[in-house]
DNA sequence: CTGAAAGCGCTTACAG
DNA sequence: CTGAAAGCGCTTACAG
């Protein structure tokens, strides 16, 4: 329990002036302190198991070498991995990665969050239309790339053409598009490409992201004559609500209708039987965007990336019964 | 883009010295500043847009005021609501709280976090054994209470009880429990507390945490003669897979098995039928369990705390066939 | 009731 | 090649 080794207390055991100390320890001794001296100094630094003091070194330095992650909610399945991205990245470039979770029900206003501390935000924008962090550099992930920041985004736009190809390719004509009644560009493009693909022929209902709400969204879409031998639904979360509509009006999966989700939660394997998605390289995505956000901090301008997701195909689509 | 303004700005506004800024804005000036002079230091730090310098601060003080909250992983739906409540409490008291993902297959030394940014730390032990953060003060949430820490815990066993008492109301007397392969107090006693309530009659398969793992241990105790009548699982992910068992050998819920889980997270609901589980007060225990830590900082020695569960009785428990 | 001063531990010109 | 000094922005004795 006692005092903190300060780089005053390396001086001394080295035998050098504290300056000496920080030269060497931050790695400009180049040239500068002769080798034996910087032995010396790192030799006294561990004995003494001595860290800089990184209150000290921000005020003097004036920055953190912090970043924010905004995220949505903590639950959301996808934000570990992206998390997980984003942190490897981060500590490789000797940065801090502090999540944030933004709730879903609060504005920015209610944020804890002190802007000074943090050098840089990756936000999710999945949150509404939010961006306003201040004059922090932002990369926004999944978010509108008309936006001013640098958009790291899921090609949902492709991942929807491959579910529509897929369905497409087995025979279905009526497709019922259980969209999420959410305001964000991903839900946006998702609906765009499913329209784009069976022009004209597609009826749409939407839902909150929730089983009893995608449910009741469903039923209304499946309750009535010519209804679609296909459920497009804009996540797994509301394709378990489509199974449970479909259970209720007798239909088997994928015998009467074929169902497919958007996301490849856990979820996706639980229900019965398991539900063709798309597959999003969410890690990737994470670490996409932490190196984007280093490189604007770094003054440069990061390029749009757009990362493509994989249809995985289970036994939740089939060829329809009656074509 | 100007400088941030600082204590001496805000001094030179209101035309008081930096040291009574400092005073006044710290809400110490009570019988020390008189109160216009006080006015006008307020009035001058709004105008500015004042905040104090953190690193400063911090330096000075030597704390940081801020608590660290160890999560096993950002996707475990717990852990949104053990934040949610955690954090409204640090906020009421003046603390942050920093999230630390910590990989389930990482030890510690992996972790990016600097112990000494750090006052205390929140740990939910289900990671595994590992309750060392140096010397920080630390709350255990979901822990064994014979720990050295405070522990502030679900009652599991009351819960399990709950199901057991609700099974054998129901009639059910065969029992095959599908337990967690997790070495974690919290399904050490899930298990102790079920074979209290069924001495002798139990069966028990371990699966790890994850719908095809427990899909075979189901399978392992369904498939022979004399099966259980009611499968009893640790977490509601596991009863995902004993639904998958059950219907793999054509076995109606809950007419010819009842199933219960343990956590109602969203899987409860969406499966079919919904799952007899129970409701755990996570938001009050990431609450409670900031309230102790905040204490343990104060220096008094807060005492464990144990909080009920709910007993969700849903449609996946019946009475058992054939008695 | 208010101000001048010291000092937290670091980094970085600047002297030598 | 190395050291003495300034200063980041605060808080808190201490003087007056």
């Amino acid at each position: 329990m006692s005092k903190r080794p300060t780089s005053r207390d390396v001086a001394r055991v080295a035998g050098v002036s504290q300056s000496t100390v920080s030269i060497v320890l931050a790695g400009k001794a180049e040239g500068r302190v002769k080798p034996e001296t910087r032995q010396a100094v790192h030799e006294a630094a561990r004995r003494l198991g001595y860290r800089p003091n990184l209150a000290a070194r921000n005020l003097r330095l004036g920055r953190t070498r912090t970043v924010l992650l905004v995220v949505p909610t903590l639950t959301g399945p996808v934000f570990g991995p992206i998390y997980a991205g984003a942190a490897e990245v981060a500590a490789d470039r000797g940065f801090g990665l502090i999540v944030h979770p933004w709730p879903d029900d609060a504005g920015p206003a209610r944020s804890q969050v002190d802007t000074q501390a943090i050098e840089g935000v990756l936000a999710s924008s999945i949150v509404g239309g939010v961006t306003d962090f201040g004059d922090l550099p932002v990369v926004l992930m999944d978010s509108d790339p008309a936006a001013p920041a640098p958009t790291i985004n899921f090609d949902v736009a492709g991942g929807m053409r491959a579910i529509a190809g897929h369905l497409a390719a087995l025979g279905h004509r009526r497709i019922g598009h259980v969209a999420a009644a959410v305001d964000a560009w991903t839900f946006r493009v998702r609906g765009e490409a499913l329209a784009d693909a069976f022009p004209g022929s597609l009826v749409r209902r939407t839902a909150a992201i929730d089983v009893a709400a995608a449910r009741q969204a469903a039923l209304a879409l499946l309750d009535r004559p010519g209804r679609p031998s296909a459920l497009v639904c804009d996540d797994d979360v509301i394709a378990a609500g489509a199974y449970k509509a479909a259970r209720a009006l007798g239909l088997d999966i994928p015998g009467d209708l074929s169902v497919t989700g958007f996301d490849d939660v856990l979820l996706a394997t639980a229900l019965e039987p398991e539900l063709t998605t798309i597959r999003l390289p969410a890690e990737h995505l994470g670490a996409a965007a932490m190196t984007a956000l280093l490189e604007l901090l770094g003054g440069r301008r990061p390029p749009g990336v757009s990362l493509p997701g994989e249809l995985i195909v289970r036994r939740s689509t089939a060829p329809p019964a009656s074509p």
